[in-house]
RNA sequence: GGCGAGUUGGCGGAGUGGUUACGCAGCGGAUUGCAAAUCCGUGUACACCGGUUCGAUUCCGGUACUCGCCU
């Protein structure tokens, strides 16, 4: 164990529930590993896409040597052709905080202020009028849709990006409310921060960078080809799964249009990508959690 | 040695006598339900030296280098 996570596990208070962000590759499994072991407790994950079942190794959700050393919940919980959000995954963890001492760990910056600022409780959308909206979204645009919102909704959100017109469309065309008024309806948080040990991990951008490509290396030698292979039948890009950073690419390098040099070029830059974004979720919703350097 | 083509920002790649190409990467940001998603913002680069011109990355000449063909 290095020394800053045991001097930083000493400060916890093992009664208390602990909540580790930080963006990928910085450390955050290990650490809750660690805590558990030391004080007790179970790791709950916080990560959207560890939810899924397949591309385990790809997704660097804990093996069956970490499930050993301690209790996990919400890994691999769900199939990959699921549909899942922030509010199902606040469904799940829900009845869990009411056991054991919870370590919730992941990367997703907006589950965690789901869970600790609230989240509006709209009925998820029906799989119905997804399908609607993404006919409609791909034939006839985003300014369709957007017309058919209510003033209110219309107003708040991001006009340019599509995915934010598609989400009001849909809570609209579910509820016959608009987004905006389920939005300022939105409860108390399921974990308010004052009640839990929030700590952000900060790492450094070359520091992390270099994990990265490391760790794809490690994915290589752990099997991550066998995990591609034994996925290659069922996959289908536009499967919830397939966000996965590097799943299209991992199949395009078994269909032989992709080199593996070219293939870990391209899933570090993705990822160095997405730990940006990460960073930029941290910094600007997260400001008053207990950052801690990670190395 | 001769002839020809080329030399544009980190990379790729358009173009013009005087206003931002663009794409990628990088950097910054937004983000209350597909979030490892999606979206927004951000770069005076035109090989070098002269000349023509009110003005040259763009025209002319030379130099250097690159590529091709020839000897």
């Amino acid at each position: 164990m290095t020394d800053w996570q045991k001097d930083r596990i000493e400060t916890l208070d093992p009664a208390r529930p602990v909540l580790i962000a930080g963006p990928t590759a910085s450390g955050k499994s290990a650490l809750a590993l660690r805590i558990a072991e030391a004080q007790g407790g179970t790791i709950i994950n916080a990560d959207a896409l560890q939810v899924y079942a397949d591309w385990r190794i790809l997704t660097a959700r804990p093996g069956p040597d970490d499930l050993a050393r301690a209790p996990h919940a919400l890994y691999g919980h769900i199939p990959g052709t699921t549909a899942y959000s922030v509010g199902d995954w606040l469904r799940d963890i829900a009845p869990l905080l009411q056991g054991t001492r919870p370590i919730i760990t992941g990367g997703t910056g907006l589950y965690f202020s789901a869970l600790t600022e609230g989240l509006a409780e709209i009925p998820p959308t029906p799989a119905d009028i997804r399908k609607v909206a993404d006919e409609r979204m791909a034939h006839e645009g985003p300014e369709t849709l957007l017309a058919e919102l209510d003033a209110a909704t219309a107003n708040r959100i991001d006009q340019q990006n599509p995915v934010r017109i598609q989400r009001a469309w849909e809570v609209l065309q579910a509820t016959g409310t608009g987004l905006a008024d389920w939005q300022d309806r939105t409860g108390p948080p399921l974990l308010p921060l004052d009640k839990v040990q929030p700590i952000v991990l900060s790492a450094d951008r070359d520091w992390l960078a270099d994990r990265i490509v490391r760790r794809f290396d490690l994915m290589h030698e752990e099997g991550l080809l066998d995990e591609a292979h034994a996925n290659y039948d069922s996959f289908r890009p536009d499967q919830p799964s397939a966000k996965a950073i590097g799943a299209t690419e991992l199949m395009a390098h078994l269909d032989g249009a992709m080199t593996l040099d070219a293939l870990r070029d391209t899933v570090s830059t993705l990822t160095r990508q997405y730990a940006k974004r990460q960073r930029s979720w941290f910094r600007s919703r997260m400001s008053a959690w207990q950052w801690h350097p990670c190395h």
